[in-house]
DNA sequence: AGCCAGCAT
DNA sequence: GCATGCTGGCT
């Protein structure tokens, strides 16, 4: 078994000093991640939401496009290639449900039985909220684990910190290194059950399960073996609470790093889990494409595919492919199970135009519809966290086959969002896009939120209002009047006699002057926005409120308002 | 920083 | 296909 030597670390000696140690990273001999994934989740979602029986086949339905499929119907031959009559036909009860949609008149989205590509745009938010529950879900069930978020259906956990530990809970004797040291080899492994906690990958074909006379199974034992059946165990309950609480039906892979347990994860789908030792490794990917590999199936995949058959020299030095992909594999594969904040790094609404925009105006209509989306994200998840703020909007506009262009603005902090920011935000960058030219050929709008932090700049801001009121009245008792400092524009706002209408109010007149001052960058974001006169903060108190004004308007308009216009085409 | 290419589900 | 999301590289 020559192939073994090329993969080092497996049959590495496990010492006292590994299992001890918290800190050994992508390099740990008894590292331990794995890749759960839910199945058929679109479909799984609205199963859920329907209450649609567990056996019952269906699709989901994007336009006239199959993009979910769920296991009942899978087993009539359905596909995501499959065209809804031919599923229809081979599953006459099949269930189509068409994914939720903006549509004219609607504020939220929702499920139409009159779905029109013209008229409405997709809303996949509904699967983004469970997917974040059954990410929460994970995080709650698997302590001391590091889980990381890695699409809408799946997630990498890092099992090795509390693997470890519960190896040293069941078996006390590894605290107490013996008087040779840390550096010493753990004793034997104890012989390990895998029943109930997944399948487990076996090292040849299933045909011949006997080498030298002994079961496989029964071979080469390690404690990286004792590691991937704890962590098999804890997958499995918590796969299992999240089936029975949330009822997502998961499939995992575990194995020593993210490559591998994404690979045998689809091994045993669905709802099952696979276990793939570091021993069986090698036959496991000896017959594998490595297009299957992640980052291996695009372009960069069909470069080196060519290179390698094209350079019969390096074949012959190396030989087998399984080895050189297992080289490929090491240098790629150091990355780390890393927590995610759950908030994204960007937020974008698309839409692709099936009749593509031809005069340059009507551009308007499709970025104010992606503008209401966007708003009603962003506010939402300030909900969760109201200090979240994107950096930059992009628009990008698919000229027709032409790739994508895109323009990009920095994108202000203000306290009320509303549709109109962003859509005047976006139909600037429209303008800059699209340049003199009115007559166009855009076949595809896409409206983006970039760069999303829980900013320090935009709690500041927050915090200075609420709070700075205190200080600078202290400030400001010895001298004249009201005032203080604006985080946003840098100046100092005093109180002029023109704001001080004597209304009575029984506010804190600083919080209001505050507020007045707030609202001045808002209409001034507006103005902005509008490639229209700017005014100055010192100016702003002397008119009649036009922020104010304006805001009330931009209350009134829902997305409804966006596709109660017509898309002139 | 702004824009694009590439990869992924 | 379509609707998302991320990362890295280039200017």
């Amino acid at each position: 078994m020559e192939v073994h030597q090329h993969f080092g670390d497996p049959s590495l000696v496990i010492t006292y000093r590994h299992l001890l140690s918290h800190n050994l990273g992508v390099r740990d001999p008894l590292r331990i991640v794995a890749l759960c994934d839910s199945d058929a989740f679109y479909a799984a979602c609205e199963m859920v939401r329907l209450g649609t029986a567990e056996d019952t086949p269906l699709v989901v339905l994007q336009w006239d496009s199959i993009i979910a499929v769920n296991y009942p119907a899978r087993k009539y031959g359905i596909s995501r290639m499959s065209k809804v009559k031919d599923a229809l036909q081979k599953c006459p009860h099949l269930q189509v449900v068409h994914v939720a949609t903006y549509k004219e008149g609607a504020k939220e989205p929702g499920y139409w039985d009159d779905v029109d590509t013209k008229t409405h745009k997709v809303s996949l938010d509904y699967y983004r909220r469970e997917s974040l529950k059954v990410a929460a879900k994970f995080k709650d069930l698997l302590p001391g684990c590091e889980i990381e978020k890695a699409s809408i259906d799946e997630a990498f956990i890092d099992f090795t910190k509390r693997a470890k530990e519960l190896i040293l809970e069941r078996h006390p004797y590894l605290a107490n290194p013996p008087p040779e040291g840390l550096d010493s080899p753990l004793p034997p492994p104890p012989s390990i059950s895998w029943d109930g906690i997944g399948h487990l990958i076996p090292s040849i074909d299933e045909g011949q399960l006997f080498e030298e006379g002994k079961p496989v199974e029964e071979m080469s034992v390690s404690w990286h073996d004792v590691a991937l059946s704890i962590s098999a165990e804890l997958m499995q309950t918590a796969r299992q609470e999240v089936l029975k609480t949330l009822g997502y039906s998961t499939s995992a892979g575990i194995a020593r790093n993210k490559f591998l347990a994404k690979l045998s994860a689809s091994d045993k789908k669905p709802n099952n889990q696979s276990i793939l030792r570091n021993s069986v490794i090698p036959y496991y990917l000896k017959p594998l494409p490595f297009q299957k590999i992640r980052y291996l199936g695009g372009k960069l995949g069909m470069a080196i595919a060519k290179e390698y058959e094209a350079s019969t020299d390096m074949q012959k030095s190396f030989g087998e492919q399984a080895i050189w992909v297992w080289e490929v594999l090491r240098g790629i594969d150091r990355s780390e199970v890393k927590e995610k904040t759950s908030q994204n790094k960007s937020m974008m609404a698309s839409k692709n135009l099936p009749k593509p925009i031809v005069d340059a105006k009507d551009g308007y209509h499709w970025i104010r519809v992606l503008a209401a989306e966007l708003a009603l994200r962003l506010n939402d998840a300030r909900k969760q966290d109201p200090r979240i703020w994107p950096k930059a909007i992009v628009l990008h506009a698919r000229k027709g086959y032409e790739a994508a262009r895109s323009k990009q603005a920095p994108f202000p902090f203000v306290r009320d969002l509303t549709v109109d920011i962003i859509a005047n935000h976006g139909d600037r960058l429209w303008r800059e896009l699209v340049g003199n030219a009115q007559s166009v050929h855009v076949s595809a709008v896409q409206l983006s939120f970039s760069g999303i932090e829980a900013s320090e700049a935009g709690q500041r801001q927050i915090e200075d209002f609420l709070q700075g009121a205190k200080r600078t009245r202290v400030e400001d008792e010895a001298s004249e009047g009201l005032s203080f400092t604006c985080s946003r524009c840098g100046k100092v706002i005093r109180q002029t006699d023109s704001i001080r209408s004597g209304e009575g109010s029984e506010a804190d007149p600083l919080v209001k002057l505050r507020m007045e001052h707030d609202d001045f960058h808002y209409a001034q974001d507006l103005a902005k926005a509008d490639n229209r006169m700017v005014l100055t903060p010192d100016s702003a108190g002397e008119r009649p409120r036009p922020a104010k004004k304006k805001k009330e308007n931009a209350e009134r308009q829902g997305i409804e308002r966006f596709f109660g216009r017509k898309a002139s085409d």
